[in-house]
DNA sequence: TTGAAAGCGTTACCAA
DNA sequence: TTGGTAACGCTTTCAA
């Protein structure tokens, strides 16, 4: 490695162009006041030849905001996670902002350490992604730093929340899983389960609600033994699905048609009822919620309700971008993809 | 929406605190020099009152580093680099710095906007995901690029690419195409076909050069005509082996066994050998490389070679806050993951 | 141990 | 249009 050179700075290319400090500013890092053509010109040929670039800290610091775009989220592996991830990135480079990122590995303390550090970054806005447990005593912390941030003039987007003083993109997960329940019904289920995960998850208790009142529309009523409650991940689907067989062998209850209110969940789920020897589709029909990427090249093809998550990521950006007044709610509609986990029985 | 507050400044919180801002300064972000602990005490519980949160722009232009290390990948919704982004997000986090992350979308023009982004951040390390097309004449400018930054102190830590002048994440694509390749051989696989990425990424380069010496050594040839080069992407895997079955059958030739190059493709593979009426392990015995998640949750469970990728996300944080002083090549091995996809013959 | 003051790299105001 | 200079919020040197 060669030896340590500093970063040319804005004031060495002033000097050698010629110019003062303020005139080099607004020639590259433009401004409301114009400089003249050739001097605009000579200014930039200069930088370029020292090869400038501009400190970002300082621009940020001089100017009082930060081009910046901050989101906090569960689990990027998560391909929920990461296919909104991927929205917000696109909406940023759109907007020339940079993105930084963070993940709680859903743990609430850490959620809170990683607020307050992007509170110290002062991003234009702060965007958070997965519903929070009500019930945590750490969820009105959060909301509080939150509130914090948006008083200096933050501005925060809310992803699937329950009401929330904040802009909020708002996945219809009640009326998916309503619709969900009704296709179901269609396709000949009867005797329904649901593998779900923690009902302190608003997310997930949406689901839940909107599943329950759609089978309550065709005349199905869910007994509370037929919902397993499990983490909300692909080992809890797995796990809740062996738990929902058993328990339906137990009680000599049929079981022809489960919901898991997610498609990681609904994954391994999948898995758990090949293990039990049973097969999805024929044995049971089988449906997810998020419908991520590799739902069709699942065998069979997962059932699951579409949720538009990268737009709905870009989206999160260009509201965070907009003039803030009042809070607003962008309604995220969804849509039921019927695949061959649920055939006509 | 209350009245837009200012954020707390060091200064308020010292006049407040009826000290200096030296002395602040000292009591809460730390340094070399001490204050007495009654001091300290009166500041932090001021701060705290106040709600003072650092400005970390400011910290960042005063001491001339940003606590952050920023990411540059293909695209975070591809599980092989939200894997890899979560491991770099936990290493971080362990280690007490932010992430900045920014998709290039496969684009090389874009690449390059965001790396000279990232540059004005001016953040610790550069951390690069995803070989670059070595034929690509951005590449050149990109790699120049890194390097103008590694001279001025930055570090810069490369995931799988060709010789390079810094620190490498060396995933042992090669070896493990190869004992790949061995084992597909020793479940008897005899007649092979390939769907492959473009041969200019250098990852799926040393992927099939491994599988055709594994072959090799075990007696068995690999012709041109039965690797099918597509895109490096689920939907190039589902064009390909569609492509490399319709091939296969106007030469009449026989393909009992596929190696997909990366698991997308594998499982855009899978898909298109069941539209085409296959069955897959039965009729035709499929692999593929990277062993994502979900490859066990697919039917029949997908047969793969493991890369530790969140560790290896983890472990280029740690490699990019080493000392630097000589380029590190850490070398990541795989391992071969038989299931169901790939059935003895 | 504490404080005054210079400095970090910018921007933005105010004159010229 | 251009330049001088204060200001942004913080750290760090140098004295006290």
């Amino acid at each position: 490695m060669a030896a340590q050179q500093r970063q040319i700075t804005l004031t060495e290319v002033a000097r050698a162009a010629g110019v003062s400090t303020a005139t080099a500013s607004r020639a590259i890092n433009g401004s409301s006041r114009r400089v003249s053509a050739d001097i605009a010109a000579r200014v930039k040929r200069t930088a370029e030849e020292l090869g400038y670039l501009p400190n970002l800290s300082a621009q940020t610091v001089a100017k009082g905001a930060s081009p910046t775009v901050a989101v906090l989220l569960s689990d990027v592996a998560d391909p929920y996670f990461s296919a909104i991830a991927a929205g917000v990135m696109s909406g940023a480079s759109e907007a020339g902002l940079m993105v930084t990122m963070a993940a709680s590995e859903r743990s609430p303390v850490r959620e809170l350490e990683m607020l307050r550090t992007f509170r110290s970054q002062r991003p234009q806005a702060i965007i958070v992604a997965g519903s929070r447990d009500e019930e945590n005593a750490h969820t009105q912390e959060f909301t509080a730093a939150l509130r914090a941030y948006a008083e200096t003039g933050g501005r925060v987007v809310v992803i699937t929340q329950g009401p929330s003083p904040f802009d909020l993109v708002d996945i219809q997960n009640h009326d998916g899983a309503r619709k969900l329940a009704h296709a179901l019904v269609d396709r000949g289920g009867r005797d329904f389960g649901v593998v779900s995960g923690r009902m302190t998850l608003q997310t997930n208790a949406d689901r839940i609600s909107g599943f329950r009142a759609g089978l309550a529309e065709r005349g199905i009523s869910l007994s509370d033994d037929a919902i397993v409650e499990t983490e909300f991940t692909r080992d809890g689907g797995y796990v809740g699905m062996h738990e929902l067989l058993a328990r339906r062998q137990d009680l000599g209850a049929p079981l022809d048609t489960v919901f898991a209110t997610s498609d990681m969940m609904a994954f391994g789920a999948a898995t758990a009822i090949r293990d039990h020897g049973l097969r999805v589709g024929t044995d049971i029909s089988l449906a997810g919620f998020d419908n991520v990427g590799l739902t069709e090249d699942m065998n069979p093809a997962m059932t699951s309700v579409e949720i538009p998550l990268h737009e709905l990521g870009q989206s999160a950006v260009r509201l965070a971008l907009g003039s803030g007044a009042e809070p607003v709610r962008l309604k995220i509609q969804t849509r039921v993809v019927l695949r061959a986990s649920t055939p006509q029985r």
